[in-house]
DNA sequence: CCCTGATTCGC
DNA sequence: GCGAATCAGG
């Protein structure tokens, strides 16, 4: 895949409306995120809205002789995830942590194109997620690749499994 | 684990 | 110019 004219008008769109660089890749179709995000780079158009301030980066040289790897690794963290989608949240309590979560920010994925398969079309390897009506003509499909693990693609995949913690009790 | 963008560098 | 590999972070 090469970037054409209208490729790229599409990557700047999507990336200045918010998308993240995986879903634009999914969007664009034939490209990796990374692809994305090193064209987004070579057109230097980074930094949109302030989504992921990084500092600097640095650190990459002399790979490939020095195996510099490993180092402690993970360390069995059970936390419980409270955070909401937001990424930009400042509001500091000082005391009183009285837990609160607003709402459910679901369903901010952004699916790609529907494939709009029939029912006998679908594989293993297909997306199942339904659209429409079952009882309605023109009820079909995603059809998109689907994962290894499961019966959708990923980005429908987000959206069925969702929910699973978030259930914290208010003493 | 999942994900995000950033950077480097061989092609 | 391109993008995989890598890195750093949430």
């Amino acid at each position: 895949m090469n970037w054409t004219d209208e490729r790229v008008e599409l990557l700047r769109k999507l990336w200045s409306e918010g998308l993240s660089a995986s879903q634009i890749a999914a969007q664009l179709g034939g490209v990796s995120r990374n692809a994305v995000i090193g064209k987004v780079h070579r057109l230097k158009l980074s930094g949109r809205g302030r989504a992921t301030a990084t500092p600097a980066r640095q650190k990459k040289t002399t790979q490939g002789s020095t195996v510099q790897k490993s180092v402690a690794r993970a360390a069995s963290t059970r936390h419980v995830t409270t955070s909401i989608g937001a990424t930009a949240l400042q509001t500091q309590f000082d005391a009183e942590p009285v837990a609160r979560h607003y709402i459910r920010p679901v369903e901010n994925v952004v699916v790609p194109i529907s494939r709009h398969l029939q029912l006998v079309e679908l594989t293993e390897r297909t997306c199942k997620w339904p659209n429409g009506d079952p009882l309605s003509e023109d009820f079909n499909f995603c059809g998109n690749e689907a994962a290894e693990t499961g019966p959708y693609c990923k980005y429908h995949a987000r959206v069925a499994f969702q929910p699973a913690a978030e259930r914290r009790r208010n003493r």
